[in-house]
DNA sequence: GATCATAGTAATCGACTGATACCATGTCAA
DNA sequence: TTGACATGGTATCAGTCGATTACTATGATC
């Protein structure tokens, strides 16, 4: 196998063990059992936990900026936001990826961390904005009613998500985390 | 000293540690060290690290609700609420507590924690109700917009933060956590 | 002044962790 | 053939961590 494709593998593995206990909490040892190799070749394939750690932190914005655009595509522009949103509602029932995100979130007591979440977070709002053309203050209650709705998939509180709020009818995508 | 009140204090000292390292990237070590007490003294005084945690995300809990109740004081119904995002714009200052509260949504992969943010959020959710009166659209819009602002705040990221979204006038609360 | 609860420390243990150094295998071009 | 390069494993280290045990000091109560 190329070390790539083995990189994405172990990328996977390490979501999972971060996702669940953090980025201290994760071993590299675990890690490796997951991917099914050795845990010195996981520090070999990354460094440092760390940048493995960044590299997982960076594949889940991907993913959720690959979401966003397949909802999006061949849509009218003022249909975007909608589809988006439930899309995302979708993206709630993958448990690791969500408190992965939110583990991304937590570790920003790092520096390093913090300045890589900060540009793709802010990257990841400057696309929706293109891709929906939404103001302002949609772009905001949109981003707010998804971190919403991150904590209380995490907290298993579906009372408190609702339907998006949003003009086109559809199911409420926060209900699909129930 | 009373252990009740070394307790306090050492649940301030856990507070600052676990919000930049983590659950399990915060030392019972280095808790101690900032209480000014003995490493045996603080697992002793909680039971376990995990006890010392719960107890952390409890008190954020609790400051957060005495600060809504203080800022509502006095008001009239329809401004409470107002006044109660103000208040959080100001609680994002403290960036210790910020991140420990992240650090406590980002714990919920432990049952245990979960059970207890689920409890305490649901719970503050319920006085943020019964204090203002809001509707539950008002509701649901303020407590999105704090989870984005947390966020923002977390990731030094101002320009996503503007004003609160409500009627009356007054400081953009998010603005100070600039 | 003896008793006893409370507050606190020193010493230490068993287990774990990320990282390093080194070795083995296989593939492909010269 | 061979040698260079990439994939991957084995052995092991040097440090760390939460927890336990045993012990000490202080002060109130009878």
């Amino acid at each position: 196998m190329t070390a790539a494709a083995r990189r994405g593998e172990v990328v996977t593995a390490a979501s999972a063990e971060f996702a669940m206990r953090g980025y201290e909490g994760a071993t590299t040892e675990a890690i490796a059992r997951r991917a099914g190799v050795s845990q010195p070749y996981v520090v070999r394939l990354f460094g440092t936990k760390k940048a493995l750690f960044s590299d997982c932190c960076k594949a889940n914005f991907e993913l959720v900026r690959e979401t966003f655009a397949r909802a999006a595509e061949g849509l009218p522009p003022e249909r975007r936001l909608g589809a988006m949103g439930d899309a995302y509602g979708e993206l709630l029932n993958d448990r690791e990826r969500l408190l992965m995100q939110l583990q991304g979130y937590a570790a920003t007591g790092d520096p390093e961390i913090r300045a890589l979440m900060r540009e793709r977070y802010a990257a990841l709002y400057r696309y929706v904005e293109e891709l929906s053309g939404a103001s302002p203050a949609e772009l905001r209650s949109f981003f707010a009613i998804g971190m919403l709705c991150n904590v209380a998939a995490a907290l298993e509180l579906p009372e408190i998500m609702g339907t998006w709020p949003r003009a086109g009818a559809g199911p409420p995508p926060c209900a699909a985390a129930r």
